[in-house]
RNA sequence: CGGGCUGUAGUAUACCGGUAGUACGCAUGCAUGGGGUGCAUGUAGACCGGGUUCAAUUCCCGGCAGCCCGACCA
């Protein structure tokens, strides 16, 4: 893409209203646009992030068995009052027209939305088990919406939910899911703790939140330095430098973020719905189910709040919302190499603009972009500049070699 | 939802009870051309409502909005 196209523009300074450090440099760099607290728009750059990220998760979904779909966003109140959950105070209800009271709500997560589908197709135990997801927009209604991204009132979020003929199936899946989960955040490049925590709302039994370690973060997490052991605070007896109830190691309690999150549902939803399904010798069971998600917009704040430094964004390559920043100064071939990149099928955004060296230079840096190329006076034909968003150095190389390295790493 | 802070050009900010200044941006021109380049000219502003006052952007009250701390957070 010719960045003279791009409709959005970077921003020297960081909007007063924006403490989070992933919200200012995402709204300097022109990935996202806060319309209101808590409610954030994504720009061209922003959406090809979340496109990147929903990818990766669509790929991991798909390998368990996701089926993928697109569920309702407006809710008749027969939903949640089935279950009990109409009057939960995050849920944004709908008053239509001249009502007095709401009718409907906007989703805020589909259990039940699922689970009523589900009644109209699943009647034997030769139709389970089964899985379905989504990517949608999930609005709630947070007393406090803060760090930009990382809470808000509308986010985007995949969320999966499995339907078995048991407990133990359950558990089999559920395996299947966290595993699944941990491929995709260590695709985004995080490192997330499988974490056992307290339910809420959810379920009565206890659930397991994938956490990444972040000053920010709002959850406090006891973690092993020496296993995979790992428990949330609300339900943990661990203490922060004791011992390690798993291996004995030393336990270090952190600060996260809680990117993920899997739930074992057992038959509540199933119920208020009269989801059965007929066994072998033909008795009726309440259907088993699950439910799991990943906040991928917050995913995407995550990211940012990991890799940056004090100029600007340094995205890793799976996520980025192209591989390679072509910068064209003037006395280099910028057209020309813009054309093979694109031919070699390198995702390129061209820096084609009438601006001076150094605010190219300055804006590769904020939006972060893994490979910066530079083709100037000082760059003979047939090559450019090039240097990785990490490194310091730049070297120069041949087109062709560029192209190796970009597409390789 | 409790507590605190803040609302001034597009952005970031300054001053002031007598109608507002700077920087960046944007527009035009000239120069410049490897780290947000220089000069000139131009453009553009006091959240809303009420009160006090001869006079309010400034002080007071209310609303709205935003941020921070806490509570909450499926």
């Amino acid at each position: 893409m010719r960045q003279s196209h791009l409709f959005t523009k970077t921003e020297k300074s960081a909007p007063k209203d924006e403490v989070a450090l992933n919200a200012q440099l995402l709204t300097r760099a022109g990935y996202i646009y806060k319309n209101s607290a808590g409610v954030y728009s994504f720009l061209p750059l922003g959406w090809q992030v979340i496109k990147n990220i929903s990818a990766i998760a669509r790929e991991e979904m798909d390998a368990i068995g996701g089926q993928e779909m697109l569920m309702s966003a407006l809710h008749d109140k027969h939903y949640l009052q089935a279950t009990g959950r109409w009057d939960v105070d995050v849920v944004y209800k709908v008053i239509a027209g001249d009502d007095k009271e709401p009718a409907a709500n906007i989703s805020w997560t589909h259990e039940e939305i699922l689970a009523e589908i589900a009644t109209k197709y699943i009647h034997s135990y030769k139709d389970l088990p089964f899985a379905a997801y989504q990517i949608q927009t999930k609005f709630r209604h947070e007393p406090r919406a803060k760090s930009g991204l990382l809470r808000g009132r509308e986010f985007l979020m995949k969320d999966l939910y499995s339907f078995h003929v048991s407990e133990d199936d359950l558990y089999r899946y559920y395996d299947r899911v966290a595993k699944a989960y941990a491929n995709v955040f260590a695709r985004c490049g995080l490192k997330a703790y499988y974490t056992l925590a307290a339910g809420g709302e959810f379920t009565v039994s206890n659930t397991h939140e994938f956490q990444v370690e972040s000053p920010v973060g709002e959850d406090t997490v006891y973690v092993c330095t020496q296993c995979e052991y790992a428990e949330n605070k609300e339900v943990s007896k661990a203490a922060d430098g004791g011992a390690c109830p798993k291996c004995g190691g030393a336990v270090r309690e952190i600060k996260a973020v809680e990117v993920g999150n899997i739930f074992p549902l057992g038959t509540k939803y199933a119920k208020a719905f009269g989801l059965a399904f007929t066994d072998e010798k033909g008795e009726a069971h309440d259907v088993v189910m699950g439910s799991y998600g990943i906040g991928i917009s917050r995913l995407m704040g995550v990211i940012v709040e990991q890799y940056h430094d004090e100029k600007g964004i340094a995205w890793p390559s799976a996520v980025a919302p192209f591989h390679a920043h072509l910068l064209g100064l003037r006395g280099g071939d910028g057209d020309g190499i813009y054309a093979t990149l694109q031919k070699a099928g390198v995702k390129v955004l061209y820096d084609d603009r009438e601006a001076t060296p150094g605010e190219k230079f300055a804006d590769a840096d904020l939006i972060g972009i893994p490979w910066r190329l530079v083709t100037g006076a000082k760059t003979g034909a047939g090559t450019v500049e090039i240097k990785r968003r990490i490194d310091s150095e730049s070297r120069t190389v041949s087109v062709e070699e560029a192209i190796t390295l970009i597409t390789t790493h």
